[in-house]
DNA sequence: CCACGCAATGGGCAAATGCTCATGCACAGG
DNA sequence: CCTGTGCATGAGCATTTGCCCATTGCGTGG
């Protein structure tokens, strides 16, 4: 492949611009020179290198702010677990800001020398820490996703979250080849009594780390945007006092499930309150603060990656 | 201490602004709104995090030049372990641009969930590495320095390295109690009479990793920058065919140890030719060159860090 | 109470950077 | 062979950044 020789190389330079530029504190015009470029390429490859990841940034002081509130987070949830990553300021993205510090938790899973069970759920945060994390060389862990992925539209997007650290890591992995909303509690019952899914239910089951998103259910919930319930359903779980949602099970402000006939419809394993393996929260948003504190109190989650913003409302 | 409350938040501010910068991608006037400081603060704060190293970059892409040249020194050396860093140029400083490649080697060995002895000796490169490497949660691992602690002045400086490695990683460290150069032979023996030295030197001579800086003997000499020769002294082992110096042991071109007076004055351990554990030199600069080649020939060697440059000069 | 020194601050400016746009080149299709 | 498409290139310019320097404010000692 010409194409493949000429994009690895290009990356090389990227990566070699981008070296120059934020390890060695050259200027472009230097990086210019010594590459033998223009200086208007030195830069294309400075931005590509940070575009495309190569360089990787890492913050490495607490910041005290940060700390104190992981340690009240810590105490009055009862964690585990808990990172509180400094925001990008209110018109930041959130997920993007906590996306470092979900990936370093990650890394730390991933480093345990003993083969790991590692379950995932979905959502934008879980994706952008799945962007982020460095593998390290460590392929004798498996990854099972929670949720199905097939989607009501038949796309497998969901699906990428454990897709992209499967392939970052080069582990086996098992997505759940299930719709994540049945039509029926028959087809629903269907695919569970497949072997290979059965296969995968137990190996989510017993995951010995899991890392999930947390939805709202407020208008702007994830479950109605993805599709996965309609406004009808919406406001007649918000009725019933639905204020969150983990691999689209929904809950109470006291993070108690709500019995509801479509649970017979969701083709995703639930997370189950009280784990003694650690369940960790990673989410931040204010819109999601009160599906994030229900959670902690209904002890579905016992680890949480959040940032100050949305900390420090938790502890409100 | 006030002045300490007062540094503490300052770097709290540094972090954060660096944070913003170079993980937030924000410009400098948007941290200052953000932060509600002036832009020029802002810009002191971003410098702060830079100059303090609170800010980590790391190249997440191992270029095809460099990746080639260790295939070719590992082929050609025997090597156990290789990496060559790309370079900041010819103008840069080589030990700073390793200095990230060997903080990844010995994050490797850090991570290690065997209790291991990893053995220092001191020079630029490594002390570059130890403020760069990232401390994993480990501190069962045990930290031996293979030189002595009391300079020709009475200073500790050298002891650096292994002390700045034990406390980011808060590992137990030896230091070894005695002075680099001693002035008599009967001076040396007493020290390394003394019980607690003798626990130290066995500690060091069973490291099961082994870090290296390499010096020249050239005019520039390390060793008699830090005065631990005269320049008589230089002259003579120059004529004795001295081309390099590891922990102070002095060789020739084929990398064996040269033998004269001065050795029964030396305060620190010799790394024995053949080891069969890794023992890592970590030494970059076109000076160093004909040194480094004699390391690795004499088999003193069997793991390199080094830079394009060095590494491609290595192989003419 | 005043004078002095030191460190922090923001103004201002030159350098560095990011971005847009017109140009040119390579390649595929007619 | 020509033409259109797409992409890389470098010129030019607006924005951003780094840094020097005068000024301010605070603490200290006379």
């Amino acid at each position: 492949m010409n194409s493949f020789d000429i994009d690895s190389t290009q990356l090389d330079d990227a990566a070699r611009a981008g070296w120059l530029y934020y390890a060695g504190g050259l200027t472009q015009d230097q990086i210019a020179a010594t590459m033998g470029v223009s200086r208007q390429r030195a830069q294309r490859l400075v931005a590509k290198a940070m575009a495309e990841g190569l360089v990787h940034v890492r913050l490495n002081h607490r910041i005290g702010a940060c700390l104190d509130l992981e340690a009240r987070l810590t105490e009055r949830f009862q964690l585990t677990r808990c990172r509180v990553a400094p925001d990008f300021g209110p018109s930041g993205d959130p997920a993007r800001a906590i996306a470092q510090s979900a990936a370093a938790e990650l890394e730390r899973v991933l480093r345990e020398p003993k083969p790991q069970v590692i379950a995932f759920g979905t959502g934008r945060a879980l994706r952008a820490m799945a962007e982020e994390f460095t593998p390290p060389e460590a392929r004798h862990h498996r990854i099972v996703s929670l949720l199905g992925n097939i989607g009501p539209d038949g796309s497998a997007t969901l699906y990428d979250v454990i897709r992209r650290v499967a392939e970052k890591l080069m582990a086996t992995y098992f997505p759940m080849p299930v719709p994540v909303i049945s039509d029926t509690p028959e087809e629903r019952a269907f695919f569970f009594h497949l072997r290979p899914v059965q296969t995968v239910v137990a190996l989510a089951q017993r995951a010995d780390v899991t890392f999930v998103g947390v939805g709202q259910m407020n208008d702007d919930a994830p479950l109605l945007k993805d599709g996965f319930v309609t406004r009808e359903e919406l406001t007649e779980l918000q009725s019933l006092g639905a204020v969150g949602e983990i691999a689209s099970w929904v809950f109470d402000a006291e993070g108690r499930y709500i019995d509801v006939a479509r649970n017979a419809l969701i083709g995703s394993i639930r997370v189950e309150p009280g784990c003694d393996r650690p369940v960790i929260g990673v989410a931040a948003g204010l819109p999601k603060v009160t599906a994030i504190r229900a959670a902690l109190v209904g002890r579905l989650l016992n680890g949480l990656v959040t940032d100050e913003a949305t900390a420090t409302a938790l502890l409100r």
